[in-house]
RNA sequence: GGGGCUAUAGCUCAGCUGGCUAGAGCGCACGAUUCACAUUCGUGAGGUCGUAGGUUCGAGUCCUACUAGCCCCACCA
């Protein structure tokens, strides 16, 4: 088949992706060592951007590069239901409609936001095959599929059974608009002005940013060792309030910072965690007064009804009115909770929820990354993750939304609780006794936590299906995700199947904007990676996101990587059009010439240049350093193959080694960008396999002497053409030499490669000595051009004479003669003698220069 | 309050167990060129490796302190 003049990626991507679904190409094929990657699951009916296009690029250069290595490869893909984010659409779409949650039963919500996501849904994934993921379509699991809640209701019972779940009210993070409750770690803190009241308190003043809660005071703390205030502790008071006076008790706690404030602080059980700490030790009781919309109780009197802020307001009028009120510190910056998504102020509401014991299963976890069971990258996320287990508190995994896994209990109206998994229906009758379902969902986490053991189907001691891929070779995933899913899939799988769920986790960092700012919408700088592939094309995209990066680092997103990226695939596609053109249409390898060591020294070198570049980069994917790895191909394809070795090729080649050093480089290049090295393969007369399913080859074995002349040679057009550039006047200059057999042998390759006017072999050599290789070539300048060129041999004499000067010091040097490795010195020792060499001909030729 | 990360060329980043003259891409400058590629080829300029100490024959690399920036956890009423 013809090559096209260029390279349009847009046109052959889709045939090479089209390809390889027909071939079934990213099958596990069933033979070789599993390795097996867990996709994390993308949103199902959103969009990718540019951290997807990130580790989409990175998962498929383990998953690529692994399947051309000859392993049994899964990549598993997975669709996100993505329960809190997807219900926060879906109400909008409810309230468009003039309608609300309440206007359904939760079973209806349910199949409503089902048909919402599935009439939704696909985008995500026609995006993946943009990017090239290589993921097993067929083995794709929705969040939501029938396997997924049944294995997770499965564990449910298991840690119900085992005492990790239960019941219990607690105080919770409750996002007043949204309804539902949230896990500790889903809250975010923002900095805000929040007035500082200091409020009259029986004989205390004491500080609060909360003056509303009063109502629901059944406490005031004073440090144990505050003597202020110590003859209190103990008593009750009376405080007077604006709704008339209570009466509290004064308890001693640890809790209280005496430097704050004035020292004291009233207690608010229900609605503050350190006060419900606070009183669980000291038996104090817990009054609500704001109720789970955000308004005041029947307990705030008058103000019952109000929201909460309005409330603030009017009870702060009313204390200053009745003279409570001392002072008011207006600037006082707080850090308040907030809904992720909706910006509500949360408040902690005490409430029944389910909650998972957590520390069992963290003390199960320490142990495994203690002893080494996953090894991290980058490293220091393995003791930043035990620090979090050790401090893990009790998980919430109640959510009061309908879109998610529905948690599989019921209760009697005596208020007992059993399990079922019949969760579509509304009350099941067990002995006699009705049991109504709790309409709650479970926390996405508690299920993504599952996920590796989920999409791999291994609980119940499976081993037929995907069973082979558990534990999974690696995790690849943002390192945002490390304590809300990482930590969840480490303690989950290890109880569920008894071992670490993957053996390795690889972390990457924020795809940064260019300047190195987070990409946000409201500051405008968000890259769309389908915008970058319709512009450059998806390996360019894939090259470009990869290169700069490391394990961990949040990093800018250099466009000019893209670009870069774009150069190697057009490098790429040229150098296959240049070998097909030579070879000719009808080429055929010749299998059995492949075993024969190569004729020219060009080809010899080449081979062992392929042969180092395949190592790195295998040492290299293998540290998951991938931005060097690509660097690496990179460098080959362009430095080695197409400056030196396609270069010399032109004067004269070796067909088949040809053939066969495109299909290596297309091999090592293709994890990285697999469009176009597969629309190379396919374009090429004499392939007819997919390379994407193809395994390694060997090559010929190659003399690493004829290799090192070829290499000599280099040097010495190197330095000719560093010796031209110099020069003043025309370029054209003849190389002579006297009695060389590399120069005599290789006499057409050195004048192309250098391009020369000629050389020639002379009985008389003059003109200008090329002093810094080892060969006596002159360049044929005369003399008015020397004399020019004086000025710059003198400078390359000085700047010799300081390296020299250098080297002789630290040999004059006692200590590092003694203590420094014997080699070192030895290679000091000849680094020096190739330095005095090389100035001893450059001095001789000034002194010629200037007689 | 606790923890982590980062600081190297104009920009974005490499530099793995300390070792010779600190690298790459992009950008910049100069030069080349019908015959694979201007998305090209050749050459070059540009860095006292954040600061100050220390360890060492030798420090961008290890240690200490400091400065600046980023992130996470906790949540002081």
């Amino acid at each position: 088949m013809k090559f096209a003049k260029t390279y349009e990626p847009n046109e052959y991507e889709p045939l090479a992706y089209a390809l390889w679904e027909g071939e079934e190409s990213f099958k596990p094929s069933g033979n070789g060592a599993p390795y097996a990657i867990t996709m994390p699951p993308p949103n199902a009916n959103g969009n990718l951007h540019i951290g997807h296009g990130l580790f989409v690029a990175l998962q498929d250069v383990l998953t690529r590069y692994y399947r051309l290595r000859g392993r049994d490869t899964a990549w598993i893909p997975g669709a996100d239901h993505a329960g809190f984010e997807t219900w926060v659409v879906y109400e909008r779409e409810l309230e468009k409609a003039g309608t609300s949650r309440f206007d359904f039963t939760r079973d209806e919500l349910y199949a409503q936001v089902w048909d919402f996501v599935h009439e939704q849904r696909g985008n995500m994934e026609l995006q993946l095959r943009a990017l090239g993921a290589s993921c097993s379509w067929s083995d794709l699991v929705f969040t939501l599929d029938e396997k997924v809640i049944s294995t997770v209701h499965k564990t449910f019972k298991r840690m119900w059974d085992d005492g990790l779940i239960y019941r219990g009210k607690r105080l919770t993070n409750f996002c007043t608009k949204h309804q539902t409750a949230f896990a500790d770690i889903e809250v975010g803190y923002k900095q805000e002005k929040t007035p500082l009241y200091y409020i009259k308190y029986g004989p205390f003043v004491l500080a609060t940013t909360r003056p509303e809660t009063k109502f629901g005071d059944t406490g005031v703390a004073v440090n144990p060792k505050d003597e202020r205030y110590a003859k209190y502790v103990g008593q009750e008071i009376t405080v007077e309030g604006v709704n008339g006076p209570f009466r509290v008790k004064v308890v001693a706690d640890d809790m209280v910072d005496m430097e704050f404030g004035t020292g004291v602080v009233k207690i608010t059980p229900a609605h503050d965690f350190n006060d419900w700490e606070v009183s669980q030790r000291h038996g104090l009781s817990a009054k609500q007064v704001i109720d789970q919309t955000g308004h005041m109780t029947e307990a705030a009197g008058r103000f019952k009804g109000m929201a909460v802020l309005e409330a603030r307001e009017a009870i702060v009028q009313a204390m200053q009115e009745k003279g409570l009120i001392e002072k008011i510190d207006k600037d006082y910056v707080n850090n308040v909770p907030h809904c992720y998504k909706c910006g509500t102020v949360i408040e902690p509401i005490l409430m029944d929820q389910w909650f998972v014991k957590t520390q069992p299963l963290a003390k199960r976890a320490i142990e495994a990354l203690k002893n080494g069971e996953v090894k991290f990258t980058p490293e220091s996320k393995r003791d930043v993750l035990i620090r979090y287990y050790e401090n893990l508190k009790d998980w919430n995994i109640s959510r009061q939304i309908p879109w998610g896994i529905p948690i599989p209990m019921f209760k009697s109206e005596a208020g007992e609780w059993v399990f079922s998994d019949k969760v579509d229906q509304e009350s099941i009758v067990v002995k006699d006794t009705t049991y109504t379902r709790d309409n709650d969902t479970l926390d996405t986490w508690f299920s993504s936590g599952q996920w590796p053991f989920i999409v791999t189907d291994v609980l119940g001691g499976r081993t037929d299906g995907l069973a082979r891929f558990y534990p999974n070779a690696v995790m690849e995933t943002g390192v945002d995700l490390l304590f809300p899913w990482v930590s969840r899939m480490i303690m989950l799988g290890l109880y569920a199947t008894g071992e670490v769920p993957f053996k390795e986790v690889y972390m990457h960092g924020l795809v940064l904007d260019e300047k190195g700012q987070k990409m946000s919408k409201s500051k405008g700088n968000v890259i769309n990676p389908m915008e970058v592939i319709a512009e450059f094309g998806s390996d360019a995209f894939r090259l470009g996101i990869m290169a700069s990066r490391s394990a961990g680092q949040n990093q800018a997103f250099s466009p000019s990587k893209v670009i870069a990226g774009r150069n190697l695939c057009n490098k790429l596609w040229n150098i296959a059009r240049f070998v097909q053109d030579a070879l000719g249409d009808d080429f055929k390898p010749t299998e059995s010439k492949v075993d024969d060591i190569p004729a020219s020294l060009a080809e010899n070198w080449l081979v062992g240049r392929l042969e180092a570049s395949k190592r790195k980069i295998d040492a290299d994917i293998k540290n998951y350093r991938f931005a060097e790895a690509a660097e690496e191909v990179y460098r080959v394809i362009w430095n080695d193959v197409a400056d030196w070795y396609i270069e010399a090729s032109k004067l004269g080649k070796s067909p088949d080694l040809m053939a066969l050093s495109l299909e290596f480089c297309l091999k090592l290049v293709h994890p990285f960008a697999p469009f176009v090295s597969e629309t190379i393969w396919q374009n090429l007369s004499w392939t007819s396999s997919v390379l994407c399913n193809e395994t390694w080859h060997k090559l010929p074995v190659h003399d690493p002497k004829k290799a090192a002349q070829f290499e000599e040679l280099q040097q010495l057009v190197s330095e000719i053409r560093l010796t031209l550039a110099e020069l003043p006047g025309k370029k054209h200059h003849k190389l002579l030499y006297k009695e060389d057999k590399l120069i005599e042998e290789n006499r057409e390759l050195v004048k192309f490669l250098a391009r020369l006017s000629d050389v020639e072999q002379v009985s008389e050599l003059r003109g200008l000595q090329l002093a810094a290789n080892g060969h006596e070539a002159w360049l044929d300048v005369d003399d008015k051009v020397l004399k020019e060129y004086l000025a710059d041999l003198e400078k390359r004499r000085i700047a010799l004479e300081g390296e020299i000067n250098g080297l002789k010091a630290r040999l004059s040097n006692d200590s590092y003669i003694k203590k420094a490795p014997q080699e070192l010195v030895e290679e000091t020792r000849q680094n020096l003698a190739e330095k005095e060499a090389i100035i001893h001909k450059v001095k001789a030729q000034i002194t010629a220069i200037k007689r």
